[in-house]
RNA sequence: CGGGGUGUAGCGUAGCCCGGUUAUCGCGCCGCGUUUGGGACGCGGAGGUCGCAGGUUCGAAUCCUGCCACCCCGACCA
């Protein structure tokens, strides 16, 4: 726990392992790179979830279900996006076991059960949904479709990285039918900005709203747009990303629709989504040496109440208090846990709640029911305070919004100072290797370039920001002319 | 799939080069007692196919061969 764990992913995998997720635990590398969800971590994305899906039904969307398995002639259909995830994708072929003649005790594949047609294991729904939107829409009174769907993806990535890149992962994703361009477009827009409102609103952390480039761009898509953080190590990571799939999956799953003037038409589309690599994202943006720092927004309980005595009487005395304690602050919708259990001590509690990145610790014991206080333990500075039991409710709630605020303003800080305007390539690679973050560079707009940059430094085009300002300059690699920044950076 | 590394109790490890009692230590776990304002202490206890399979040997965690798994760096990617 000492080691300082601000480098990479890895080293927060390390000690976040023991509190909220295990990783490759089966010997079995046939699930390699999934994870397991401990509880307190399960919390944490249904707070995520609760949030996500009630922004997504204020803006109009339901929820909705769609199969685990894809046939491989749906999966195929559009081009492109089946090209993309051809690679990393798990395959079902079989669908029986038997005994093995050869080996007592164990199981084989029955050679009999092959399935006529493969079943491919979704790495993302779009085939399936198309496939299926296909039967629900006839007329322009379909229009919009707005559907969500929460579920598991698995992509057979060669190399997993905990929370960032495992096996399997959960997510949601939206999948909208439109009767025209610009409303497909403003919807992805929209999502896009969505994810950028509760990710710095929920869980603080700051983020670039932008498209991608051609070469980064989603499988499939017309137009990717993308929310981008920066971690403490100075890499950056893609929190979310948004498409504009135009008429791409209407064209290859035949989805037409009877416009008002009676004419037929493909419908356009969008896809979007989020996963829990955002719960990585949470990490690497604000954790410490002494482990998760949660924003109050986002935290399965904002408060924790330690009672601290000697005697069974104390104990008693304690208890009645927070019991008024716990029924105020809940009248204000402050998410508290009474920590009363007898099997570890005060020292040992306050420990495992800075571990768990509880926003605020409440102590009582018996100084405090002698001078009628209690005292406050922030999470985020690690600053104590004592004040009058009676003011607690009322600094309860301004510390919830402070707590917030001073995280959101502390990691917004860094990534600000991390965004570097370079102008020649040695500088590029410079300030690359010495300060990481964003690179805010000029670029001649062509693949080529952004290859040559991407092999030389390992930096990628993270995006092209949403807010900038026209400005003549020169590509920082082929020196062609250019007419914007865009930011670079080494990405998760 | 290339390059490097590691496998000893739930976790972290010593021992390996130079083979030899009952495989070391810490954390954690269980019991009893004392404790409780920052990860308690004492006493007692449980827990091991030394990654797997062969081989050498009187004897293998240790030497040899093969295999497997995992980690890190690449390629790939949310």
């Amino acid at each position: 726990m000492s080691k300082k764990l601000t480098s990479r992913a890895e080293d927060y995998s390390k000690w976040y392992n023991e509190l909220v997720v295990k990783a490759d635990l089966a010997e079995n590398s046939a699930v390699r790179g999934c994870m397991v969800i401990k509880p307190y971590g399960y919390a944490i994305w249904e707070k995520i979830q609760a949030e996500l899906d009630r922004m997504f039904k204020e803006t109009g969307h339901q929820n909705a279900y769609f199969p685990l398995f894809v046939p491989k002639s749906l999966f195929e259909a559009e081009e492109k996006n089946a090209e993309g995830f051809a690679k990393e994708c798990a395959v079902v072929t079989h669908y029986r076991l038997q005994n093995d003649p050869n080996k007592e005790g164990k199981l084989r594949v029955d050679p009999e059960a092959k399935l006529e047609e493969e079943l491919v294991v979704r790495p993302t729904s779009e085939a399936i949904i198309w496939n299926t939107y296909k039967g629900w829409i006839q007329s322009y009174r379909d229009l919009p479709l707005l559907i969500n769907q929460w579920a598991n993806v698995v992509r057979w990535e060669m190399r997993t990285r905990l929370f960032l890149r495992t096996a399997e992962f959960l997510w949601q994703e939206g999948h909208t039918a439109h009767e025209t361009k610009q409303e497909a477009i403003t919807e992805a827009k929209l999502m896009n900005n969505v994810y950028a409102t509760f990710v710095e609103n929920f869980m603080a952390i700051p983020v670039i709203q932008g498209v991608k480039s051609e070469s980064e761009r989603f499988a499939g898509a017309d137009e990717t747009y993308c929310i981008e953080a920066l971690m403490q190590d100075g890499k950056a990571l893609q929190a979310g990303t948004s498409h504009f799939l135009g008429q791409n999956f209407a064209k290859a799953f035949d989805v037409k629709f009877t416009s008002k003037e009676g004419k037929q038409d493909y419908v356009w589309a969008t896809s979007w989504g989020v996963s829990t690599r955002l719960m990585g994202a949470l990490i690497m943006t604000h954790s410490d040496d002494k482990g998760l720092v949660l924003p109050p927004n986002l935290a399965p309980f904002q408060v924790v109440i330690v009672p601290i005595y000697k005697t069974e009487e104390q104990l008693n005395e304690i208890t009645t208090i927070v019991n008024s304690i716990l029924s105020d602050l809940r009248s204000v919708n402050i998410s508290v846990k009474f920590d009363n259990r007898t099997t570890y001590r005060p020292g040992a509690k306050f420990a495992q709640h800075e571990l768990q990145g509880v926003p605020l610790r409440v102590a009582i014991g018996p100084k405090d029911l002698e001078n009628g206080t209690v005292e406050l333990a922030r999470r985020d500075n690690l600053t104590k305070e004592v004040i009058s039991l009676n003011d607690l409710t009322n600094r309860v709630q301004g510390l919830m919004i402070e707590i917030q605020e001073t995280l959101f303003d502390k990691a917004r800080t860094y990534r600000d100072e991390h965004i570097t305007e370079v102008n020649s390539f040695d500088e590029f690679k410079r300030v690359l290797d010495v300060k990481g973050g964003f690179l805010s560079a000029h670029w001649d707009g062509t693949i080529e370039t952004e290859d040559k940059i991407k092999e030389i430094t390992k930096a990628t085009i993270r995006c092209l920001p949403l807010e900038y300002k026209e400005e003549s300059g020169v590509c920082v690699y082929s020196g062609k002319p250019s007419k914007r920044r865009v930011l670079f950076a080494k990405a998760y």
